[in-house]
DNA sequence: TCCTTTATTTAACGTTCGTTATAATAATAG
DNA sequence: CTATTATTATAACGAACGTTAAATAAAGGA
């Protein structure tokens, strides 16, 4: 227990490996070099590259996203979205890395076919669920799909800044940009 | 003549599986088959596998996103920005893999430390060029920055579902998002 | 015509890749 | 103490990679 299991620090420098030289750049040489492990550990504990690198969409990147879509508690409505994203800058480091990795699949930049189609049903319940957090504050608000539309548009070109470009968003700019789009809603 | 025939037809094969497969995806053997040609060939045109992926970057993608930035004719402020947008649903397959390819260096998935000073250097001209262009527009809005900020955000997000995630965006869905984010401006 | 330059190919070099067969060691249990 | 199982390492396989040397073909003046 003193040293972390040798299978999560094979998955955490994969992560950083995928992340940096992207699939086809990283080798089990490299990985296997910066665990301090020797080569066919890795197949020890990972069927091959792939089966490592769909772990890493599959279970870590997925768990993020409903850890991250799960821990709501909404009293304003600005204050919620504002949160949502200004709590992304103070990811760790790996998750900030999961994170980038997950949306370099989203964007099928990386990945297969069968990660894409993950990403898809995922991408189905995104619209649904922030239609249903903004639905009590639409009252007096007549194009409510277009509304949800730009926030979550928004809100993903927020998410690239900050876990892809890995820049930190000030809180008060994230306010402020959710608060243009939702400025009817009360 | 037909020397600049073949060396362009690398030049867009490559572009095709930089795009598909990524940098280290890609080899210059599925590239000279796909041309139809033998291996060396690409050497013969090519110093080497970056400077084909350079080319394609430094020329194709900025020569593109300068053509982009110069076809403005303003009327109406959410006219002209519809317009911009729009118009990238019908790129040529070939400019919107060049787009595509562009973004991903840009959000450091592909390419290297050299490709990505270029790119800082142009994203350093987006907000003051859309300042400008909106400045007129704004004599009744008192956050001019935010806004300025925010439809640039939106603009980016619209841009990677057109160019990177390959979708189709109606003209009166992007109008609409636009409209929310500049409902004060005249 | 011959010669020089350009375009293209065949064949191979050395390297590195993903992956595995095999063996050695450490841990555990009986 | 021994038998068995769980870890780890050495060494190597075949395949594919980026790249180049060398030879050949085509073209275009002189």
């Amino acid at each position: 227990m003193i040293e972390k299991a040798l299978r999560e620090q094979i998955k955490e420098v994969a992560v950083e490996h995928f992340n940096t030289n992207g699939y086809h750049g990283t080798t089990i040489r490299n990985i296997a070099k910066d665990v301090n492990c020797s080569l066919p550990m890795i197949y020890y504990y990972y069927k091959n590259k792939k089966e490592l690198f769909d772990e890493i969409i599959k279970k870590e990147y997925f768990n993020l996203l409903e850890k991250q879509a799960s821990l709501l508690k909404i009293d304003n409505i600005i204050n919620f979205y504002t949160k949502f994203i200004y709590d992304l800058n103070s990811l760790s480091n790996y998750d900030k890395q999961v994170y980038r990795l997950g949306v370099k699949v989203y964007l099928s930049f990386d990945g297969d076919e069968e990660l894409m189609n993950h990403m898809d049903e995922w991408e189905k319940s995104i619209l649904p669920r922030h239609c249903k957090i903004l639905k009590p504050y639409m009252k007096n608000v007549n194009n409510e799909k277009v509304v949800v539309r730009t926030l979550v548009h928004l809100l993903e070109t927020m998410i690239i800044n900050i876990v892809v470009k890995n820049r930190y968003l000030p809180e008060d700019e994230i306010r402020e940009e959710i608060s243009i789009v939702l400025q009817n809603c009360g």
